[in-house]
DNA sequence: TTGTATTTTAGAACTATTCTGACTTAAGAG
DNA sequence: CTCTTAAGTCAGAATAGTTCTAAAATACAA
């Protein structure tokens, strides 16, 4: 989450054969400045929010030169919504279902459990794991309890 | 995966309230004796092969009354896929990127590891896990190993 | 059997995404 | 710089998966 300065967003592009456009800046940049996993109506809705910066065509075509080249991630947690995500290091997601808060889980979290576990044959290169439940905000009205 | 008799399916619906339609029926018998997850459009072929027995909207409505009470759940693997299970039981999904094939994994693979590992404030009451790789049949081309 | 709320269905509508093709531009070469 | 052109932008059309509509059929309780 460590803020990119504008440079350091135009070497990435550079480094990975992207030529820097205004509109593709601005996707890259958007996405890298937040936490919350945004669909691409909500990046159109932010990016052009004070004055026109990119058309939805755009947005569709900036998010797959950067998936393609892997500054970017898409994120499925729910039917038929499509999420965008500039942490592509491996990592897991928590979403409370009762605000649709998503947030990281760190990769570290579940450590080598996977692994070990499956049935020969399969051979993992990649999992990920989807928690669902509440959030902190978001506590069900529960008198006192814990863990 | 214990096939269930007609009656045993008749029953089951009727317990969650749902009438029992010609289409309906078929719609959770195939999904019910089948284990590869399939999507409305392999529904549809397959239950239409011989002969017309249900159309698309009414696939789309049996499985949303399905789903509503719980006898069936969606499976999201893969971007703009969305895959139908009869298996309602908490398990978790493998899938190969070289053939598509889609397996459960046991719910006890990842026993535990979940619950202990979130950060306070975080009340998780249902994960999953997808796990991506390679399937026995597609091994990448190795020389010689055994499992 | 009958009555009625539910279900089925073809086709229309809707929605997220991709495509089209004319115009514009980033950036390397000279 | 200026030129050149491959790459990018964008409005609108096209596509594809899903839901809606409303008329006809039907499950099932009485
Ligand atoms: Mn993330
Ligand atoms: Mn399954
Ligand atoms: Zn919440
Ligand atoms: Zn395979």
């Amino acid at each position: 989450m460590t803020t990119l300065s504008a440079n350091e967003i135009v070497g990435r592009l550079k480094l990975h054969g992207l030529r820097v456009t205004p509109q593709r800046f601005a996707v890259y940049e958007n996405l890298l400045n937040r936490i919350d996993h945004p669909t691409v109506e909500q990046l159109l809705v932010e990016l052009n929010q004070a004055g026109p910066v990119s058309s939805q065509a755009t947005i569709y075509n900036s998010l797959q030169a950067l998936r393609e080249v892997g500054l970017v991630r898409q994120v499925l947690l729910e039917e038929g919504v499509v999420r965008y995500d500039a942490n592509v290091d491996p990592h897991h997601h928590f979403r409370c279902h009762s605000c649709g808060h998503i947030e990281d889980i760190p990769w570290e979290a579940f450590h080598e459990v996977v692994q070990s576990s499956l049935r020969p044959g399969l051979r993992p290169d990649r999992y990920e794991v989807t928690v669902m439940g509440t959030c902190d905000r978001c506590q069900p009205p529960e008198p006192q309890d814990a863990v």
